[in-house]
DNA sequence: GAAATACATGCAACAGTATTGCAAAGGTGT
DNA sequence: ACACCTTTGCAATACTGTTGCATGTATTTC
C-alpha cells in the first residue's frame, strides 16, 4: 500500500510522485522482471518516456536493477533491501525460452570468476536460458 | 589464407562465397568480438543486410556464436573447432567498460548452476564487465 | 550447352526499442 | 505572488535488427 511504497522510495532518496508510486507498484506485484513495454501495457494512458525516466531514476538509486536477457528489450526488477548492485549483490537470472518470462534467481549469486591478470570485476550479467517449471 | 577459410566454411556445410570469405576473414583476424556495424565498417561497399544474413548462416551452422554484452549491439566471434554451442561449449565473455571491447574468455567455461526444480539449462549468456588490462 | 532451378546478394523499406529536446505542469520555499 | 527546481507529456529522432522483392550468380537437369 501507498505508505509502504513511499517509504521504500524515500529510503532510496527518491521523491515519491504519483507516477513513481504506480511504477513501483507494478514492479512489486509482478513476480517477474518486466520490460519498459510490459510496464507501459499495465497502464492506460501513461507516457513511455516518463516510465523510461522513472526507471532510470530507480536504477540510479539502486531501487531496481536491469537484466539484458537477449530478447531485445531490457527488463527490470526490484532490488533486495540494501542492495547496491555491487558484484556481491548480483544474482543469476533465468529466461524461459517458451513463455519468455525472466525471473530473478535471488538466492543464486553470480559466481566470482578468476579473471585474467589485470582484469577487474565491476559487474556481470548472467542469464541462464531454458524451459521453466511452468512450461515443462 | 583463402584455402584455409574455404575449408573452415565447408567443414560447417557453408558454401564458400566471396562475401562469406571476407566476413570470416574479418572475424578471424580481429581478436575480439565484433558487432554487425563494426564488421560493416571494415568494408567499403558491403550491404548491411548481406552481412547480417551471412552472420545468421554462420551462427546457424555453429561457425560463430553471438554475445549480448548489454551495449545494445550483439557481437559475434568465431567458435572453437567442433563447437556445437551446447551448454558444455559455452564460455564467459568480458566487456571492458572503458574501451568497449568484448572478448571471449575461451578457457573459462560457463559454470553449471544448480537450477530450481524442473528448470532446464539450454544455454546461457555470462558477461563480466570491468576494466581490461589494456585500459587499466 | 541451354533451360530450369536453387541460392546469394543488393536495395529499400520497415519494425522495435531506446533516447532526447523542449515546453507545460507541478511542487517548494521566500 | 514570485522565483526556482523537478517532473511530466508530447513529439521527434537514433540505433539496431529484420524483411520483401528484384536482380544476379551458381548449380543441376535435360
Ligand atoms: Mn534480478
Ligand atoms: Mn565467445
Ligand atoms: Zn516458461
Ligand atoms: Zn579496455
Amino acid at each position: 500500500m501507498k505508505g509502504e511504497i513511499d517509504k521504500k522510495l524515500k529510503q532510496r532518496n527518491i521523491k515519491p510522485t504519483a507516477m513513481r508510486e504506480l511504477v513501483y507498484e507494478v514492479l512489486d506485484k509482478n513476480k517477474k522482471a518486466l520490460s519498459l513495454y510490459e510496464i507501459e501495457q499495465q497502464f492506460d494512458n501513461v507516457e513511455r518516456s516518463t516510465i523510461f525516466r522513472t526507471l532510470k531514476t530507480f536504477q540510479d538509486n539502486f531501487l531496481i536493477h536491469s537484466i539484458d536477457d537477449g530478447t531485445g528489450a531490457v527488463k527490470y526488477a526490484l532490488c533486495d533491501e540494501g542492495c547496491t548492485c555491487d558484484p556481491d549483490d548480483l544474482h543469476v537470472h533465468y529466461l524461459c525460452n517458451k513463455c519468455g518470462q525472466t525471473h530473478c534467481l535471488r538466492d543464486m549469486p553470480v559466481p566470482k570468476m578468476e579473471l585474467p591478470q589485470d582484469f577487474s570485476f565491476e559487474s556481470a550479467n548472467f542469464v541462464v536460458k531454458g524451459i521453466c517449471s511452468n512450461c515443462k
